[in-house]
DNA sequence: TCTGGGGTCCTAGGACCC
DNA sequence: TCTGGGGTCCTAGGACCC
């Protein structure tokens, strides 16, 4: 049986999800729209984190009819990947000392943030599982996949010193929209109307979240798949629908090559708290401008006196004073 | 498996500055 | 006229995830 997709639904039971989960620990962070974090550090007055997380997976099954497979562990990583572990409405329990025993023998693809490259750069220096990842030397790791290898060797090593941020959610950093059009299209009058679309839809989210944006990015897949972003820096802040929409087919009019055009999309990158830039701009104010600048001079004086050394004391003590005279 | 829509994080080169 | 060593910002793309 084919079923149209249901965002609206899917968004409106994930909130109702997350809404049950803050009763039993204020630091919940939210992963995706089904995923999410729950530090349960000193909420054992509810119960051990066994009879805890089958009270989650009991209430969630009879209130809102949702199955879900809980993982125990003391990070998000170990709880991760505990969670994968049994499938439907499962409960696993993963302690550091079942590292070795558990994790090890599966291969590296089976890890959280392991995929097809990853997985073949390691099988290039022969590590398959990740037992085998784990004993790599760093050094080789951080050479193969950079900082991210660095990362991978100490998870599978049960380390994972992320905290669970319940804020993260409010430090969304992108807004975007796109589509895919029903066939490749070539004329530029309707990839403009598309866009067109997708600069109001982009606009309605950011007003909705409050938010402003300086940085509009364009993405254009041709027929073959070939995907290419392009993004320009503004100097002002924007949210107005036809602010997003001019700019957008500028760099659309910039950057497009011609070809049959199969996928367009418009994000905002760098969002920001449009209270946060308001607070922004009232501390350049001319005002405050005219004071720093005598303050600036004022460090440049001691600069050439006293050399470089005299700046860190000066500037923590403005901080601590917060006292710019 | 011929591939939807929404994201995050990391890397790298170039321009520019002191 | 060219140079070293340190840094920031902007831009584009890759890998990964749900």
């Amino acid at each position: 049986m084919i079923l149209k997709p249901d965002f609206d639904l899917y968004r409106e039971m994930s909130t109702k999800v997350f809404q049950f989960l803050a009763t039993f620990s204020p630091i919940l962070e939210p992963a995706s729209i089904d995923e999410g974090y729950l530090d349960i550090t000193n909420r054992y007055s509810s119960g051990t984190p066994l009879q805890i997380a089958q009270q989650i997976q009991k209430g969630l099954l009879e209130t809102l009819k949702i199955p879900v497979s809980i993982g125990i562990a003391p990070n998000k990583f170990l709880a991760k990947m505990a969670s994968d572990l049994k499938k439907p409405l499962g409960i696993t329990v993963l302690r550091k000392r079942d590292v070795p025993k558990i994790l090890w023998p599966l291969p590296v693809q089976a890890m959280h943030g392991v995929g097809e490259k990853t997985a073949k750069k390691l099988k290039s220096i022969g590590v398959f599982t990740i037992g085998e990842l784990a004993k790599t030397e760093k050094g080789v790791l951080k050479d193969l996949l950079g900082i991210t290898g660095v990362y991978l060797q100490e998870r599978a090593n049960g380390i994972d010193h992320r905290p669970v941020d319940p804020e993260a959610v409010l430090k969304f950093k992108t807004i975007g929209h796109s589509t895919t059009l029903s066939h490749n299209v070539t004329e530029e009058h309707t990839l403009i109307e598309v866009l067109r679309k997708l600069a109001y839809s982009v606009s309605n989210r950011m007003k909705r979240k409050r938010v402003v944006s300086s940085t509009i990015q364009i993405t254009i897949r041709y027929a073959d798949f070939q995907t290419v972003t392009r993004s320009k820096k503004l100097l002002n802040p924007f949210q107005e629908p036809e602010e997003i929409f001019e700019y957008a087919v500028k760099l659309f009019k910039q950057h497009w090559n011609g070809d049959p055009v199969r996928l367009l999309g418009i994000t905002a990158l760098d969002v920001l708290n449009k209270k946060e830039s308001i607070k922004q701009l009232d501390l350049f104010s001319y005002e405050e401008d005219a004071k720093n600048e005598a303050l600036l001079n004022a460090i440049e004086q001691l600069k050439r006196k006293f050399g470089e050394g005299i700046i860190q004391p000066v500037s923590e003590l403005l901080n601590k004073e917060n006292n710019h005279s």
